[in-house]
RNA sequence: GCGAAAAUAGCUCAGUUGGUAGAGCGCCACCUUGCCAAGGUGGAGGUCGCGGGUUCGAAUCCCGUUUUUCGCUCCA
């Protein structure tokens, strides 16, 4: 464990020093838990991006890509539940330090209270044997019906003044129901406090006129919205999906582990449409699709692997976890959740607008069923980048630090390098700049000693290097230089693209989905 | 939000009982070398997180504050 927290302050020292990951508004100290991302770090994050996008929109005909705004209307998150369910009130013990959700405790101490109505019932079957009548027993026991009567007023007390955000009241019933802290066994407890995870602001300039916005907590209700636009616009036919990469905000109470769990995020998310009835068919077979994605990347097949939720989110069937194991355990990269017909459902009613898809086959209108796969651009940026990372013993004692990073998502493919800075060498390097820069990303550095330049494009992940010697001068080759085995090999000038591109090229990559 | 720790050069850190701020690496320029990092010369770069206090004098002692990191509570 030390171990691992060791290396993965490495990875974040890495991430800094080599430009890849800046805290932000560092001059002023830092911003807690937001990043930004560097000159290194933007190539990697747009690689992964892209990737993403290809396997997703290019190769799929039926799905598509959009782009929505990240302000919505109000009322969208009325829909999905958010404004309910992403609003915790929460209280703390002073004693022990810990902090509760209070619905929470007070839901614990109904379940005591079911607890002792179970028990009441195990005794009376042993006294009755055979001739035992739950139901009746049930319905009829005086002690059963006051715990009976006795939760279902507290419960609906709490959903009372939840609702009417009577906080005080909350406070009130943990009081009197001698509610105890589990740690330190205290009543001693702070005021609840409403904790809401989305980020609020005012659209319009004036105070009087302003509407109050969020920024959306997921980029997924931009796709619902636009269910209607897309699927008539494209005339698109189910089962089809919409595809999103974006921008997210949740309010988190703590945001730790770097760029893990940041309060600004960027998602890629894919809804797929489909026949109501069908979904546990599709579930399946995006859950296997996307292993599939990650796979191909082949940061090994041990890294990965599937946590399936047994507690359910308040719009889903089914759901599950596919989890990378990052440097500080085995932890969520995507989610894929059937969602069933929640979320348009939702919009239906509190639009009126009629969201629904007329089924030729089935000759019948129905509100499609959604399974969605969302990942975390930042935690696959995580992912990959703490994979990558290694420190190399070598056979001349020294060590190497090198970033192995798939070629395919490399920030720089290749790095041009003159042996010398001399004899028409760095021309001659310049040249082959300006002929692969076309396709490739390349990088040109003729500062320091050779082996120096190779170890510098090793800790930036650069897969190739690429240098012009005086033999370069006479018969137009060079040396390529491969970053995972240090191999050289001479090779022509005019093979350089196709000799890189075979490693590099997206479509290499992405055929090893299939 | 609570608790703990930390804050000195780009990075890693040193700084004695309080006495004018240092190293290594990195960076820049020039010279040298030329296929796997650490050759020579010169140079830039710091209100010691910030604000008070004690003192003739504070990076150092005291108080406050900010930020970061870690732990806890939460997580679609």
């Amino acid at each position: 464990m030390a171990l691992n927290e060791d290396d993965f302050k490495k990875v974040i020292a890495h991430a800094k020093e080599y430009g890849f990951v800046f805290p932000s508004s560092e001059i002023y100290d830092g911003l807690s838990a937001v990043y930004d991302y560097g000159q290194q770090g933007a190539a990697l994050k747009n690689n992964i991006k892209e990737y993403w996008w290809k396997a997703m929109v290019q190769l799929h005909d039926n799905i598509v890509g959009i782009d929505s705004a990240i302000f919505m209307h109000p009322t969208t998150w009325k829909a999905s539940g958010h404004v309910d369910a992403f609003n915790d009130p929460l209280i703390d013990n002073k004693d022990s330090k810990k902090r509760y959700r209070a619905d929470v405790l007070i839901e614990d101490y109904v379940a005591k209270l079911e607890a002792k109505i179970d028990k009441e019932v195990e005794k009376a079957a042993k006294r009755f044997g055979e001739s035992f009548d739950k139901e009746q027993f049930l319905s009829t026991n005086a002690r059963v019906l006051e715990y009976q009567q006795q939760g279902q007023s507290i419960l609906q007390r709490m959903g009372a003044s939840l609702s009417s955000e009577n906080l005080a009241d909350v406070k009130a019933l943990i009081e009197e129901l001698e509610i105890v802290c589990p740690v330190s066994g205290s009543k001693n407890w702070t005021d609840v406090k409403q904790f809401n995870l989305m980020f609020g602001t005012k659209l319009g300039a004036s105070a009087d006129s302003a509407m109050d916005l969020y920024l959306r907590p997921e980029t997924a209700q931009g796709i619902f919205v636009n269910f209607l636009n897309v699927q008539k616009t494209g005339r698109m036919k189910i089962p089809f999906g919409i595809a999103q990469i974006g921008k997210a905000f949740r309010n988190e109470i703590v945001a730790r582990q770097f760029i893990f769990r940041q309060r600004e995020f960027e998602q890629m998310e894919m809804q797929f449409f489909i026949a109501p009835g069908t979904q546990q068919t599709w579930y399946e077979h995006w859950k296997e699709q996307r292993m599939k994605w990650h796979l191909s990347l082949g940061l090994g097949a041990n890294n990965y692997r599937f946590h399936d939720h047994e507690k359910l989110a308040h719009y889903a069937d089914a759901a599950a976890d596919i989890e990378f194991k990052f440097p500080f355990g085995f932890k969520e990269l995507e989610g894929i959740h059937s969602r069933t017909d929640f979320d348009l459902g939702s919009h239906e009613k509190f639009s009126g607008k009629k969201l629904q898809y007329f089924d030729h086959e089935r000759n019948e209108s129905y509100v499609p069923y959604v399974v969605e796969t969302s990942v975390g651009v930042d935690r696959m940026f995580l992912a990959v980048f703490s994979n990558a990372l290694c420190e190399e013993q070598l056979d001349n004692d020294t060590t190497r630090t090198v970033l192995r990073l798939p070629a395919v998502l490399a920030p720089t493919k290749a790095a041009i390098l003159p042996l010398v800075k001399k004899d028409g060498l760095p021309e001659m390097a310049q040249e082959i700049v300006d002929q692969l820069k076309w396709e490739f990303a390349v990088a040109y550095d003729e500062k320091d000693a050779v082996g120096r330049r190779y170890r510098r494009q090793d800790a930036l992940g650069t897969p190739f290097c690429i240098t012009v010697d005086h033999q370069s001068l006479e018969d137009r080759t060079v040396t390529l230089r491969h970053r995972d085995s240090m191999e050289q090999t001479r090779v022509a000038i005019q093979d350089l693209s196709q000799l890189i591109g075979a490693e590099v090229n997206m479509q290499h990559w992405l055929q090893k989905i299939q």
